[in-house]
DNA sequence: CTGAAAGCGCTTACAG
DNA sequence: CTGAAAGCGCTTACAG
């Protein structure tokens, strides 16, 4: 690769002057800047990003860290940020929190500390104290996209609201005998997700003076779904009605009836959460969030923490408040009356 | 963060010999080694990534080039990546590539040359001969996956031989109308996938001397399969089969299905390709790639051409040859004997 | 407006 | 076995 020394010979001035003129910094001639940046582009010149690193101190890399890459959620947000940073010229370090013990220590440890980036992206991670103190100690911006714990949820979804929608879009349609299927955390969970999800189903029923008609826990997988409901529907009182906390819950949960040979929405109304890319084909009602705009979003606070100037193509979605992310009920063939109203 | 000279000075050393203390590298005794290893860890030095690459050259990097990261499949070896470059240190530098001109410019000519990676891992890329001339000049190993250019295709599974498997699959139930959905490049179009697999799908037919029974070209979306299917069905001399050139496709074709009232497989057999995880709940039968496995042969090639020692958990897929990636046909519902043989 | 020089934080021959 | 020194390729006060 060419060095700025060969281009500022090229040029005729020296190195600083080269640099000067290729980052737009400092005053000098126009004559000068355009011939060096003649030259440089003759000799296809990049500055090294390890140099310019170590004599600036900012890499022009963000660091996403995702749970699971292989989930629709989080490849749509990671498609978000990319998305949104390649044409400011940032590159995007992706780290992956798995489970092994050991692996996460090797990422919070070291990996992260190798000042590889400028700012982290967390993507809805359940993260110990410990990790967090890690990643408080690297003294870079960090944004949490509905992370766990609170203090880092620079952005989020009002998932209690997005609960108590979905819930609430069945109680209108007359049912009364709602399950739910997600996840919660014993006590003060702070700002885990599905924990929120399922207060506000729950708050739903409360208002309209419910019980809850079963809960089944479940990872967010389609199997997952699948097993909860079998649970659920393997009941004398069946629910008429279920609320998933996520799209792929809610697949496990329309493959589950059509083996039991319910009819849905007839015998059993369905709802999740996200949005998915096939929801339109299942059919399925859902309240969608975005979650493109949300991994723009965070890209934006990222590069708005670093002091970059706003990227001019914001989406509107994407220039909304940063603390609320919108959502919104997505109404399809899932849902419906019950059959035989009580 | 603290610096190796802090380290240094805590150790009672010089920076030289914590730098090879830490490193591992030279001879030195082993009173010091510890005495400088402890420093370090009471510290929290982790040595800065640039600094190390200036003096090196190395990044322990590795650049993964995608089309689009919210595809299931690449997804899956992005993960299969990841998952076996986190234990050695590996970081990964996200590269996506869309279809806009501009930013495919500047990531080919800007942000691939700022030296930021030890390796290049392509994904099913269909690249211009002037990318590959600059993925060449990089000076790098360029690993291909599925790769449309021969020459960068370093790890790949035989297509057309999938093609044919799939194809023999509805012939040996005694289908003789089968139909197929994918895409073809025109003339002589090298290793482009969809086009080997319909290769591999017209010499079955040739071999057992049929027609095809129609062809329609989709991209590989859920959408496109179901709007192939619907056109493809809408005709007098209905297929009786159809070979989708991935599991979305064929997904999209068991909706249109439904939609036009047709029970699969008494009506309809399908066959993907991939191996999706819903493809067991449509129970879609498909001929099975295991991405996540080619996405650790990926890493595995990147590592053996940067000179390091094998990994010590290498799975049996990515041991094999990396010329050939296996596949296999897995039987589920979607596929049986045509209901009334002609 | 431009250049010489120091420095960013490592690594690695080269001496001893 | 260990240290002093040079160098990796940039950037940026500091002079002029």
């Amino acid at each position: 690769m060419t060095s700025l020394d060969e281009v500022a010979r090229r040029a005729e001035v020296s190195a600083a002057t080269a640099s000067r003129a290729l980052s737009g910094r400092g005053r000098l001639a126009d004559a000068t800047r355009a011939r060096v940046q003649r030259a440089a582009a003759d000799l296809g010149y990049v500055a090294s990003s390890a140099a310019s690193t170590l004599a600036t101190g900012r890499t022009r890399s963000i660091g996403v860290l995702v749970p699971l890459v292989d989930k629709w959620f989080f490849a749509q947000v990671l498609d978000g940020i990319a998305t949104r940073l390649a044409p400011l010229g940032y590159d995007i370090t992706l780290y992956n929190a798995t489970d092994d013990a050991l692996q996460r220590r090797q990422l919070f440890q070291t990996s992260l500390r190798r000042g590889r980036v400028d700012a982290v992206i967390l993507l809805s991670l359940a993260l110990s104290a410990g990790e967090i103190a890690d990643l408080r100690s690297l003294g870079l911006p960090l944004i949490g996209l509905g992370a766990r714990d609170l203090e880092l949820a620079t952005l989020r979804v009002d998932d209690v609201a997005v609960g108590r929608r979905a819930t609430a879009h069945l109680l209108e349609l007359g049912h009364r005998r709602i399950a739910h299927i997600g996840q919660t955390l014993p006590g003060d969970a702070g700002g885990d997700v599905p924990t929120l999800r399922h207060r506000g189903y729950s708050e739903a029923l409360a208002h309209a003076g419910l019980e809850p008609a079963g809960f089944a826990t479940a990872d967010f997988t389609i199997e997952g779904g699948y097993r909860a409901a079998r649970a659920l529907l393997d009941r004398p009182e069946r629910p008429t009605a279920m609320f998933a906390a996520s799209d792929e819950l809610a697949f496990g949960v329309l493959f589950a009836a059509r083996e039991l040979g319910l009819d849905v929405p007839r015998d059993l109304s369905v709802i999740g959460v996200d949005g998915h890319d096939m929801s339109g084909f299942f059919g399925l009602t859902t309240i969608e969030q975005f979650p493109r705009a949300q991994g723009a979003a965070a890209a934006d606070a990222a590069l708005a923490a670093l002091g970059e100037p706003a990227p001019p193509a914001a989406t509107p979605a994407a220039a909304a408040t940063p603390a609320t992310l919108p959502f919104a009920l997505v109404v399809r063939t899932s849902t419906a009356s019950p059959a035989a109203p009580e």
